[in-house]
RNA sequence: GCCCCCGUAGCUCAAUGGACAGAGCACCAGCCUUCUAAGCUGUUGGUUACAGGUUCGAAUCCUGUCGGGGGUACCA
């Protein structure tokens, strides 16, 4: 968005190579280190290197050449509009920038385009984000959190970046776990619910770990708890046939409890403001799922071992002719004809290409299933599918606890809610302390949208491919590197700007000049403005909110270093000083556009 | 056995072949009669697990070793 001056160069530095018959490497352009001024900085080590090896060399090593060759380039450059001086160091050719100039045109692009700036151009690809697969009848915990908020701020980004996006949640609705609840709670607990729906859902997790406790064999049974055990799974097996039968008795129970866990998540992702486009429901895609077995086989892709009291299954090494076992055998149907996970996301792909058009399809799920996505992927393009190329499994890990994996079976968990209340309950403990000026009505709404935005950063603040062993007062530090650190630098710009009297009518201020002396502050802090565009390509790109997050840390940290260095409403210069209340409205609109991509809200007050 | 991920400051983590490997936490020393101190400034802290190799240049790429985690035909 603000790199024309640099292509000027470009084209500058290119047209002295062909005059001087220099074979220049591809330029590869970054910001210069350790100046405190503002440009941008590129090498000329790969042409000097390309030389030597094309036997063209000067003799001189490397590094010489390639700082001879910037001094060259510098001395034809000549002077350039926009540009304030270029340096000869070390290899690189350093090209600053003539500040005033930049500082306008940065300020003046970020205030015309307001909650748009950064947004990239339509990039006419459809993409779809699938994330939150919770299990249905249990509880939404932590660990659902991550791949919730991980795959919404993906899909955010993606989405600003400039590709069409489609949310999407698959909620594991059957199997054995959920008829495991639904016999405990037939047997035990019929007609019962608690009030309240985040208690209900909750509840519906002790009954799961309590039927666990119930049906797992001990070593020390008596003849008589053998017998009650074994008589509970017989009662829990018949349920699980009736179900896949269709029994319309245990159907309806099937769906007023998986309604329970739905309306607990559904409220879960109210609070997280995640508005999903579309459900898939694993049982769904079930029944379609046998049917893409049938073509595979038919085309020879999959292999039925039925008959010989096998599986259906599919030899990809073997199809793919490969020596060392890489995607390995994966199995279709069970012997007895049922489906597997693998054979659902099969269907599922198929929807997603054929009915929603996607060119893009991205899974954000935890990284122990990344032989299922590779051999789900690999046998799409077996299949024919031009998709599977562009398909991605966005690994996640796992959030465990200090004494190991959380366990819905043993109900060791941590529920989200939980966490969410706590983060609350912290944030007004602070707020009481620490601002006393916020109407007691809103004290609770701007707590959560505190609390919850230190959770959020700090699962998006690290990598998605390292597991988090959880600890709840580094998930709810607000000091450092922090969601309220960030919210805090917004509220602080938001501050001045009140106080200036001209919130929300930027209109107002004539565009500025910055024709004063800038500090260094002020240079870094628009130079950190002006790298946002970037910052959302990159993380779109990469699939990595993480970039995102690291980019609004930064911009927070250099907006707090000028809000304590330098004044803003007692400047005395009347053109300094709105030019600085410009800067400033500049750098609140662009961290409030950061956030927004790390789906953490921007409050004004805290 | 084979495949994948990882190993960076006391701790938690960044750095996607480029200049001097950076933040936060913790520790220590300063800064609120002045735009919100959930903040700022400074100090301390490193043989990037180890050994080779490729390269003008390696935390980054390749090979091997050691250590941790995960997966590996009918769980998800």
């Amino acid at each position: 968005m603000f790199n024309d001056i640099q292509q000027t160069i470009e084209d500058k530095i290119k047209a002295f190579c062909a005059a001087n018959d220099i074979a220049l490497a591809p330029l590869k352009w970054s910001a210069i280190p350790f100046s405190g001024e503002w440009g941008v900085s590129t090498s000329f080590f790969q042409t000097a290197a390309d030389e030597a090896r094309a036997g063209k060399s000067t003799g001189k090593p490397v590094p010489q050449r390639a700082q001879e060759l910037a001094e060259q380039v510098k001395l034809q450059m000549g002077s350039v509009e926009g540009i304030s001086h270029v340096e000869a160091v070390k290899g690189y050719l350093n090209v600053y920038f003539e500040t005033s100039a930049y500082a306008r045109r940065v300020v003046d692009t970020v205030l015309a385009a307001g909650a748009d700036f950064g947004r990239g151009a339509a990039k006419g690809e459809r993409v779809m984000v699938e994330y939150c697969q919770p299990n249905t009848h249990h509880s939404f915990h932590i660990g659902h959190y991550r791949t919730t908020i991980l795959g919404e701020s993906l899909a955010r980004l993606t989405q600003f970046a400039g590709f069409e996006t489609i949310r999407a949640s698959y909620p594991g609705d059957l199997g054995l776990g959920v008829i495991t609840v639904m016999w405990a709670y037939n047997k035990f607990y019929k007609g019962q619910e608690p009030a309240g729906v985040h208690e209900r859902g909750q509840w519906l997790l002790k009954i799961y770990a309590e039927a666990t406790a119930l049906l797992e064999k001990k070593d020390d049974e008596t003849p008589e708890q053998t017998a009650q055990r074994e008589a509970y799974d017989a009662e829990r097996r018949e349920m699980y046939r009736k179900w896949d039968a269709g029994d319309a008795e245990v159907r309806a129970l099937w769906l007023e409890t998986r309604e329970w866990s739905l309306e607990e998540m559904r409220d879960i992702l109210n609070t997280l403001d995640v508005k999903m486009d579309v459900w898939f429901y694993e049982s769904e895609v079930d029944e379609p799922s046998k049917g893409i077995v049938e073509e595979l086989v038919a085309r020879g892709i999959a292999t039925d071992e039925r008959p010989q009291g096998g599986a259906v299954i599919v030899k990809i090494d073997e199809k793919l002719g490969l020596a060392k076992e890489k995607y390995r055998t994966a199995v279709l149907l069970r012997s007895d004809g049922t489906t597997l996970y693998l054979t659902k996301d099969l269907a599922l792909a198929r929807v997603k290409f054929e009915q929603y058009h996607v060119d893009r399809s991205i899974y954000v799920v935890d990284f122990r299933q990344s032989l299922h996505f590779q051999q789900a992927f690999k046998i799409l393009e077996m299949w024919g599918f031009p998709q599977a190329a562009k398909c991605y499994h966005l690994p996640y890990g796992y959030i465990t606890l200090p004494e190991g994996a959380m366990s819905a079976r043993k109900g060791r968990v941590i529920l989200f809610k939980d966490v969410a209340d706590e983060a609350v309950k912290r944030v007004l403990a602070v707020e009481s302390e620490k601002s006393g000026d916020i109407p007691a009505s809103e004290r609770e709404a701007i707590a959560a949208q505190i609390g919850l935005g230190a959770l959020a950063y700090s699962i998006l603040s690290v990598d998605n491919n390292k597991d988090i062993v959880f600890d709840m007062n580094e998930a709810l530090s607000f000091d450092g590197r922090t969601g309220p650190y960030i919210q805090n630098a917004h509220v602080r710009a938001t501050s001045i700007l009140k106080k200036s009297k001209v919130e929300g009518q930027m209109s107002d201020l004539r565009p500025s000049t910055f024709d004063y002396e800038l500090t260094k502050h002020e240079v870094e802090l628009i130079e950190q403005i002006s790298k946002f565009p970037a910052a959302v390509e990159q993380a779109a790109n990469e699939y990595r909110p993480m970039v995102m997050a690291m980019y609004a840390y930064d911009l927070a940290n250099t907006f707090h270093s000028f809000y304590h260095a330098v004044p803003v409403l007692q400047t005395d210069d009347e053109s300094a000083r709105n030019a600085r209340l410009r800067l400033v409205a500049a750098a609140r609109q662009t961290i409030a556009n950061s956030l927004r991509l790390l789906d953490i809200q921007a409050p004004d007050v805290m």
